[in-house]
DNA sequence: CCGCGATGCGTACATATGTACATATCGCCG
DNA sequence: CGGCGATATGTACATATGTACGCATCGCGG
């Protein structure tokens, strides 16, 4: 019979670490396993506990390229702006828009939020993330307007994808707008 | 040998729901099997399949007494405060107190999201926690306040979780007030 | 007081899962 | 160009898990 394939896969560590996300988010953490990854990978079983020392050390890197990934897109869309009536436009895009508060995003953030639970270096990254989150506000806003800000991000983000009704854009900016208004006097 | 002794045990059921949310909180939807939470309901395995028709079955249950539970004390909270102001400080206290946000219920209101988008039921559910958790602050503020408020509180009290040096008590009620606040001239 | 249906209890079993491992292959460095 | 270390692949195996089922027991309604 023919000498079965070998691949010459030079990225597969991280095409394995996609796919973790991708079952993730199809699945929860609950229903994730060596096989259902190594499928969506396509690599056979084995490949996963060559390049992972265990399935939780798998998720943990996934995780943390997760927040990687979404945190610097924050960054990014929140460093374009260039003045502070900018920099209000870029938050309320980052709540109402499809490309940041993605079904899959929030849905991908849930899981992390109750993995890192028990998971020590993940709770780290996500300081690291609320931090970095912070820092690329703080380019515009004061640090207490930055705070109140990322939270109410998290917030919004959250409750629209509840909601039947989801808060549209007026609103947000209403909201926003009241939040990074000078001080009463 | 002595006839194994048959328990009197009329509101297991119940008991199974509440070690269910035990098991959660502790060892996450992940961990959470037949034999964890019949150990911590002090069960047998039998007594699983024989009150609920399967473990989802069991997990949906479980999650819908909670969002009744923290829904019933965020509405109790909230109806005990006569005026405008009590209800702000109302407010304070929900994000920061040690009785509502704790540890615990953010876990498990994490698992309840992540594991929500993949059973309907619990969509419909936190739908309602959400429209009741308005509906009280609606006693209180106007519709879009209640609406902005709701989300100021998840978003805050998810950061505060995470957050090595949490907002206090004093910057907490600067946002509620400024949230609250009547609309500029 | 009696019986019967609801409930309690232990166990069996097919399946899925994490992980280890033996072996094969081949890119790359000297 | 030679070989060796990194990687690819298939499979084995012990264990955990969901669920079904048979039987025992006893509260409670008639």
């Amino acid at each position: 019979m023919p000498a079965p394939t070998r691949r010459y896969d030079p990225d597969r560590r991280a095409r394995i670490l996609r796919a973790a996300l991708d079952t993730i988010a199809m699945h929860g953490v609950a229903g994730t396993t060596h096989r259902r990854i190594a499928a969506a990978a396509d690599v056979p079983l084995g490949s996963m506990t060559y390049h992972f020392a265990s399935l939780d050390d798998l998720l943990t890197e996934a995780f943390t390229l997760l927040a990687d990934d979404v945190s610097a897109r924050f960054t990014e869309r929140l460093a374009a702006a260039g003045t502070r009536a900018e920099a209000c436009e870029a938050v309320v895009d980052l709540v109402v828009d499809d490309g940041w508060a993605t079904p899959r995003n929030l849905l991908l953030s849930y899981e992390l939020y109750a993995y890192a639970a028990r998971v020590p270096a993940l709770r780290r990254v996500m300081q690291g993330w609320m931090g970095k989150s912070r820092a690329a506000l703080e380019q515009h806003f004061s640090p207490a307007t930055a705070r109140v800000l990322d939270a109410m991000i998290e917030g919004l983000s959250i409750h629209r994808s509840v909601d039947l009704a989801p808060a549209g854009r007026d609103e947000v900016r209403a909201i926003v707008t009241r939040l990074t208004a000078p001080p009463l006097p």
